[in-house]
DNA sequence: ATGAATTACGGTCTCCGTAATCATA
DNA sequence: TATGATTACGGAGACCGTAATTCAT
């Protein structure tokens, strides 16, 4: 048996089981696969897939076995790797990061600024995405740390630490007239055009609870992935914006009002994740610490112990998250 | 990174750093090892062992860590061939079973005969020891099962799950002035030169603690690992012995008599354990059962699944452990 | 007839063993 | 000098790719 063979058959199930596309994906002939597929699959005495003729449409159960085991070695050659990497050079190597928009433009700046002083060596990757892509990429390898505010806990092959909360404001032009009503009201607020993210971004769903809970139904003008996008339109005037108020960059957007929007809608919950089957170097420890600093390597550590979600949530209840 | 140069490695490790050996437990050739383990060295970027001068004498702080990332993915490596086993053919192959004289000769004879008629095809091996080495041949493989009275929790990688409650009895010759004391006491036993287990061989320290708290010193007239042996002795006269109930053979010590001392001395456990990596087939789950009845398979998975040994000890307290 | 897996075959590269060499106690 | 690791070299075999073949839709 070999560690090829055993990559092979990860990426014949990464491929829907087309034999062809898995060649592609690892830059192999077809060929090659299909011989090294069927050796393994004599080696191991038993049928790993299931055929329609010629064609493999499927895993048998004992394929499925054999799969979840060839994911766990190899995480384990790849944390081989890693820790060997550690050891011969702490400082060096790569770091890469998946994230939306949001962090990458108004939270990570000055984080990975100061992050960069510790790690010059380093070279940092920012992937963007939305958050369900975002989590794929970590958990399916090649990104160490995904941030984001939802949808992240659907992979429980991923690790993800509370690191922030943080509060959304209504962004208007300066002069509109939500800026004099004191203090501000939902009920106000849903007199306008409503500019905000898409769903399955930023908890949007908390957006919509708070209005249907005061019997309010809002008129969505424009939903946008991007602050960006949606501050021209709010710019243009076609209404009044809803963000994270993390989004105010306070020399841009002088022409902008933000307005706290705390009492309005609860707060969300930014969290880091990463794949469970990470070694986690010092870098990792680092920036992680970086970026929340009560998520010390002990915090951490006694977090990738406890085996379920659940149990993790419960450990950080007794910690202080900070406000953005 | 090659599967074989991990097995290098660990070998290499398992003999002391000494390449030559460890080639030999192979059954290769000194250079080609020597080689490899180089090529290991050089991929990861990094020293893994200590030197003094050509000779290997030791590991590095990131060999260490390379040797149990390794041990890991080699476990994971055996497992896959044992789950391709089990599902092509879950009857057949072998299961070695490391413990004590006392075990196999009094207590499995049974169950390995009610074992023998669901799996005929499998072969058993039995394999005897101390409780030391029991437990060190099951932490490092090739063993499936350690069944034995002590020692076993010292090894973390073990998942140790109680059997069953056994009792001691006072072994005399039939006549012996002992069968007549009613009810028996410590103190009268203590008349006579005692013939026992050797140390580490089933709690012996439970014999020692019961006199001690009585403030009686017994005079040791000697000890052995054998119950077998010890009758021999008892029968020339040597003394009475303390033995496990379960070394009675009904229809062989007809001249000894066997008094209960279960009011004497404190009961001890016996266990069964296996490594944490083990793959359980089909065979393993019905061989626990067979052994003790209350291991069910659901049972064997939940204490699989807890992490730590007094996790273990807490699911087993709602249990009721049968006597002997 | 086309898409997809398998078989056939030849080349290259890797791993292994033998033999010789080097270093250390 | 003896033990044990390394270097040198040649051979067997594994893996891969191209090309031809077979199968199924």
């Amino acid at each position: 048996m070999q560690l090829q063979q055993l990559r092979y058959l990860l990426a014949l199930a990464h491929s829907g089981f087309n034999v062809t596309s898995a060649a592609e994906r690892l830059f192999k002939s077809q060929p090659s696969l299909s011989k090294q597929l069927r050796l393994l699959e004599e080696e191991l005495g038993v049928p790993l897939f299931e055929r329609a003729g010629r064609q493999l449409i499927g895993c048998t159960a004992a394929g499925r076995a054999v799969m979840e085991l060839a994911e766990c070695t190899l995480a384990n050659i790849e944390a081989i790797r890693r820790v060997s990497l550690e050891f011969s050079d702490p400082s060096s190597g790569e770091l890469s990061i998946a994230t939306t928009h949001t962090q990458a433009r108004y939270v990570l700046p000055p984080v990975i600024r100061a992050f960069r002083r510790t790690y010059p060596e380093l070279s940092l990757h920012l992937h963007q995405g939305s958050p369900a892509q975002i989590a794929e990429m970590a958990a399916s390898g090649g990104i160490d740390f995904a941030i984001a505010t939802e949808s992240l806990h659907l992979f429980d092959e991923l690790i993800m630490l509370p690191c922030y909360l943080w509060n959304r404001a209504v962004v208007v032009p300066r002069g509109h007239a939500l800026e004099r009503v004191e203090p501000l009201t939902l009920e106000a607020v849903a007199e306008y055009p409503i500019l905000t993210y898409v769903f399955g971004f930023t908890d949007r769903s908390h957006i919509n609870d708070a209005f249907q809970r005061r019997g309010l139904a809002p008129r969505v003008a424009l939903t946008a992935t991007d602050a960006d996008v949606i501050k021209t339109y709010i710019r243009l005037g076609l209404g009044v914006g809803i963000l994270a108020e993390m989004a105010q960059d306070e020399s841009l957007d002088s022409d902008l009002g933000f307005l706290d929007a705390s009492h309005l809608f609860e707060p969300s919950i930014t969290r880091i994740g990463f794949r469970k089957g990470l070694f986690l170097r010092a870098c990792h420890y680092d920036f992680i610490r970086t970026f929340s600093s009560h998520l010390s390597r002990e915090v951490v550590d006694r977090a990738v112990k406890v085996s379920t979600p659940v149990e993790r949530d419960e450990l950080f209840e007794t910690l202080a998250i900070r406000n953005y």
